[in-house]
DNA sequence: ACTGGTTCTGCAAACGAGTGCAGCCTGACT
DNA sequence: AGTCAGGCTGCACTCGTTTGCAGAACCAGT
C-alpha cells in the first residue's frame, strides 16, 4: 500500500473522511466530540498517515512554500542566511525554494514568474536594487515579500539589512585610532543600497573625524567582486599611492585587494591597512587574516523568515523592517601606518 | 482576476478544458487538430496561462520536485554542488528542496519523511554513510535516488564520487616528487566511503613509492572538520613529531592543521608540507595557499541530477555510478622538505 | 446506402483534502 | 409531552488538471 490517505484514516477509524479531516486540524478539532477525535488521531498515527500537501494545497491555495531569490548560492554570504532561513521556515511547515539569478534582471524576472507559477506564499530577495521596478511591482501586487541584506529605495517592503552606516563608522574609527589619515573607500556599485549607505557613512565618518576627504580617496566597483576590487584598488593607487588604509565595501572587494599587494608588492598591513565587511567564513585563515565588520548571517535569515511569516498570516500589517547591529572583528590585516 | 485557469484558457477559446488541456501538453498535442492546437496556444499565451504544477501533481501523483539532502549548506562544499544540480533541475521543470541533517541521524529521518510527504519524487543524497539501513531501506522501496561525495557500501545505488583514490595518489606523488618520505594522513571519518577510499588509496600509495609506513602516520579524524583536524595533528605531531609532509582528508581537516602549525610555531610548508581534498573556494588566499585536490564540485552536481532524472523517468534502468576526474593544484602549502 | 475506420472533441470521473450546509441525536427547559 | 438549542457528523461540492471512454463528424471503399 502506498502512503495512507485521509479515506484510508476514516474508513479505519469508522467515520466520514469530513470529521476525520476536522479531527486531524487542530483549528477545526473543536468541532469533533473529543473522543472521536482522540480515535482518529490514534488511527492516523498507527497507520503513519501524513497530510498530503499538494492536494491540501490545491484546495486552500497554499503551497506552504517560499521562494529565495538570491543571486548565487556559491557567494559565501548566502549560504549562513539560507540556513537561517530554512531554520524558521522548517519547524513552521514551511520550505524555501530557492532560485539563482546571476545578478541577471531577465533570469530574475523568469525565476521569480518560476516561483510564482508554483504557487509560492511568499518571497524572500537577496538582490534588491535601488531602483528594483520589479519588486515595487510585486510589492504593489500585494505578494508577500521581504528584503534582506540589501533593499530598494523609497518603497515600504519589509526588510532585514545590516546597520551599514554604523559598520562604516566602527571600520572608520578603527583605523583612525590606529593613526590613519589617509582612508581609501572601495564602494560597492552605486545601484544597491548597501553600496550608497556605506559609502555616505565613510563620507560622514571621514569628515567627522576630520581625515583626509580627496575624493579621489573613493573608487566604486562595478560588482561585488574580487575582480572588481582589484580593478578598482590599481586605479586607486595610480592616483594616491599615499594611501595609508582601505575600508572595502565587502569581503570580496577586500580579497581582490590583496590580489593587488601581491601583484604590486605592497605589504599588508605594514604598508596598507584593509578592513572588509561581512565577516564571511574563514576570513580568519587568510594571510594577513582580515579585520571585517562582522554580521549576524543567521539571524538575518532567520529574522526574514518570522517577517515573511508574519506578512504572510497578516497581509496587511504595516511592513516592518529590522536594522540589525554588527561588530568589528579585528585581525592582522590592520595596523598603525608605518609613518607612525 | 486572479492568475487564469486552464478552464479560463478554455472558454476563450471556444473549446472544452480537456481539449485545452491536451492542446498545451506537447505529450498529447498530436491528439488534437493541429490548427485548434494553435489556437489554444495563442490563447494561452496571451492570458499568461501558468499551469499551476499543484493541481497537476495532485492528479498525475508527480511533484516536479526532488529532495536535496545534504549535512550543512554552510559547508563550503556544499553551495558550488547545489548549484550545479539547480541548474539541471530548472530546465527540466523541477525544483529542489534542500534540507540540512546536521549529520544528525534522527534528524535526517525527520527531514526525510517531511520531504516524502512533499511527494518529492526522488532524492540527491550527500550524507551517505558506510552503513547506512535508512538509505538501503529507501532504495529496497524503490525511492528513485543517487549518491553525491559519498556512497553507502554494498547497495546498487546510483553515485556521483569523486575518484578518491586517484586523487589521493595524486597527492601522494607530488610529496615524493618533492622529496618527502615521512607523510602523514590524517583520515576522515571511517563511517564514510571517502573516509576509507581514501586512507586505503593512501596506504597504497606509501606502500607502491616506497615511504614510511609507520601506522603512527595515520590518524583518524571524527569529523570533516577543522576541529577534528586540528585534533588529529596534535596527536600526530606529539608521536612523530619528524613528519614533514601531510595529507589531509579534506580542506577543512587541512585548515585545521593550519591552527596547529600557529598554536605550535611550526612554519609551513618550510618544515611541513600540507595538501588538502576538495578545493573549497579562496584557498588561494590563504597563507600559504592549500595545495589540494581539485574536484569538479558543480559538475557532480549536475551529473548527479542528471542521473536522478534519468532514474525517475526509467525507475528500473539499471543503476549507474559514475566516478569523475580530478586534479591536483600545486599551491604554497608544498616544498620540499626542509633536509633536503 | 452501409460499413469500417480515422480523427478529433467532449463528458465525466478521478486525484486528496477542506468546508458550507443540512440534518441527526441528545438533553434540558417550559 | 412538546419544543428548541446545541453538539456532532455526514453529504456533496470544490480546488485545477489529467485521462479513459464515448461519440460526433468525416472520408473512403464497396
Amino acid at each position: 500500500m502506498q502512503t495512507p490517505t485521509l479515506r484510508d484514516v476514516a474508513d479505519a477509524a469508522g467515520v466520514h473522511p469530513a470529521t476525520a479531516s476536522r479531527a486531524l486540524n487542530p483549528a477545526t478539532r473543536g468541532l469533533v466530540n473529543a473522543e472521536t477525535a482522540r480515535r482518529v488521531i490514534k488511527v492516523a498515527e498507527g497507520l503513519g498517515y501524513r497530510p498530503n500537501p499538494i492536494a491540501r494545497g490545491l484546495k486552500t491555495a497554499k503551497s506552504s512554500t517560499v521562494g529565495l531569490v538570491i543571486p548565487d548560492l556559491t557567494n559565501p554570504l548566502f549560504p549562513p542566511i539560507v540556513r537561517g532561513i530554512e531554520d524558521v521556515l522548517e519547524p513552521a511547515g514551511y520550505s524555501g525554494l530557492i532560485v539563482n539569478t546571476d545578478n541577471d534582471p531577465q533570469r530574475e524576472l523568469a525565476q521569480i514568474e518560476l516561483l510564482r507559477a508554483r504557487q509560492v506564499e511568499g518571497l524572500i530577495v537577496a538582490t534588491a536594487l535601488i531602483d528594483h521596478p520589479l519588486m515595487s511591482r510585486l510589492h504593489a501586487e500585494g505578494v508577500p515579500m521581504v528584503m534582506v541584506n540589501r533593499r530598494p529605495d523609497g518603497a515600504d517592503i519589509p526588510s532585514i539589512t545590516p546597520d551599514d552606516a554604523a559598520g562604516i563608522e566602527l571600520a572608520v574609527q578603527h583605523l583612525a585610532d590606529l593613526g590613519h589619515r589617509r582612508v581609501a573607500h572601495l564602494a560597492g556599485p552605486g545601484t544597491t543600497s548597501t553600496g550608497v549607505a556605506r559609502l555616505r557613512a565613510f563620507r560622514n565618518a571621514v569628515r567627522d573625524l576630520d581625515l583626509d576627504a580627496d575624493p579621489a580617496l573613493v573608487v566604486t566597483c562595478d560588482h561585488w567582486s574580487e575582480e572588481a576590487g582589484a580593478e578598482a584598488l590599481r586605479q586607486l593607487l595610480d592616483v594616491r599611492p599615499d594611501v595609508t588604509a582601505i575600508v572595502a565595501g565587502n569581503d570580496l572587494i577586500a580579497l581582490g585587494c590583496y590580489d593587488v599587494f601581491a601583484e604590486r608588492g605592497v605589504s599588508c598591513p605594514s604598508e596598507v591597512s584593509v578592513v572588509g565587511f561581512n565577516d564571511m567564513p574563514f576570513l580568519d585563515k587568510l594571510a594577513p587574516p582580515l579585520t571585517t565588520v562582522a554580521i549576524p548571517h543567521q539571524q538575518i535569515g532567520a529574522e526574514a523568515a518570522r517577517l515573511l511569516l508574519d506578512a504572510i498570516s497578516e497581509p496587511n500589517r504595516p511592513a516592518r523592517s529590522v536594522l540589525l547591529p554588527l561588530s568589528l572583528v579585528v585581525r592582522g590585516s590592520t595596523a598603525p601606518p608605518a609613518s607612525v
